[in-house]
DNA sequence: GCCTAAAACGAACGGTCGTGCTAAAAAGGG
DNA sequence: CCCTTTTTAGCACGACCGTTCGTTTTAGGC
């Protein structure tokens, strides 16, 4: 890897963390460049613009979140198992383990969900594909059998979300601890729900 | 009504306004002015400073969010009628029907979650007396005898107010015109459970 | 170890940010 | 209608924003 592709990366992650803090609006490139120990123009040569930047800061948490969420679940028995993982690796990311700013996704499509533009396209899809994934993985508990043949994927997907975003509510902001309790008891509810 | 106090309402209703869409931090005392025909000086002269104007844009928005959902609701008969309105008026109040940007609670809440000030601690307030208040309504609707006994008020409302997130992310950012349908059905599962 | 290409820097730009200060305009009770 | 108080405007400030440009430093293949 050369020396560009380096930084870049460090600046990448850094300016991850930061946006999962503040939002992408409030990430800054003098204070990235500060953070980073770089020239704020040096730093900008990497970017060709604000756009761009917050455009692979994007890309590059979802790379993270595929890797931390999705890949594991994806590697564990199909059905409800899977579920199960993919709601416990989502849980996980929400609680902050890999991102000590929460899910950077959560702010920032609230940040971006009126203002049109390439970062809220890019936020679209990513959560059009994370939406899809979802349902997908509740099919194959399905068509295992253990789930009702008549339940519908994307009501599971949005529910699903739901006690997701919830709990970063409950646990980030009013900082309750029972916040992680109730989201696996809603997590239960909703698989008795399914059955 | 003095000239300062009506000004400072037309001041107050358009920053909400322009806080539902882009957020608190991004509500700037520039465009505010612009947008309210003021000079600038002239409107920071009714805050003191910028903080001050975004805890007065976040009380304005809680006294319509009182006048619009709490009030209401608490005007139908108590038990599981009190919860309908409750849920019905707070899908309302998401939609965007009263502030077109939409619930200006959870983009604020999602923007200040991990930045410590007054205006975080006024949102936790507000967020843990609306969290008091759904707990409440529930638990007039297990003393009605509609619900069960050891149904837990504040799993309730955590889940409650998932369903309204997940509504608001997949309505407002992905554009699913199912999503208000799946929030009814959640809703319903939610209460099905509770009995 | 040289030479080119990549990478980082420093300085500056036009703008806008939040925030003061002072003066003009408007309001409104007497 | 005057006089005081309240409300608004004008102007300026230092700081930081994103961005450009020309120069200097560093990599890294030959």
């Amino acid at each position: 890897m050369s020396k560009g592709q380096s930084t870049k990366r460090v600046i990448l992650d850094e300016a991850t963390e930061i946006a999962s803090r503040t939002g992408l609006q409030a990430l800054t490139i003098g204070t990235l460049a500060a953070r980073t120990e770089l020239s704020k123009s040096g730093l900008f040569a990497h970017f060709r613009s604000k756009e761009s930047l917050q455009l692979e800061v994007l890309r590059h948490a979802r790379d993270r979140f595929v890797d931390l969420v999705i890949r594991p679940a994806l590697a564990t028995p199909r059905g409800e198992q899977r579920v199960r993982a993919l709601f416990e690796h989502w849980l996980s990311w929400c609680r902050g383990d890999a991102l000590e700013g929460g899910c950077i996704f959560t702010a920032a499509a609230t940040e971006f969900d009126d203002q049109p533009g390439a970062v809220r396209e890019l936020l679209v899809n990513d959560e059009r594909d994370l939406a899809d994934t979802v349902a997908q993985v509740f099919r194959t508990g399905i068509s295992e059998g253990r789930f009702r043949a008549d339940a519908d994927p994307y009501q599971f997907a949005q529910d699903l979300h739901g006690i997701l975003l919830a709990y970063v509510h409950t646990a980030r902001l009013l900082a309750d601890p029972k916040a992680e309790q109730r989201a696996r008891r809603a997590f239960e509810a909703l698989l008795d729900a399914a059955r």
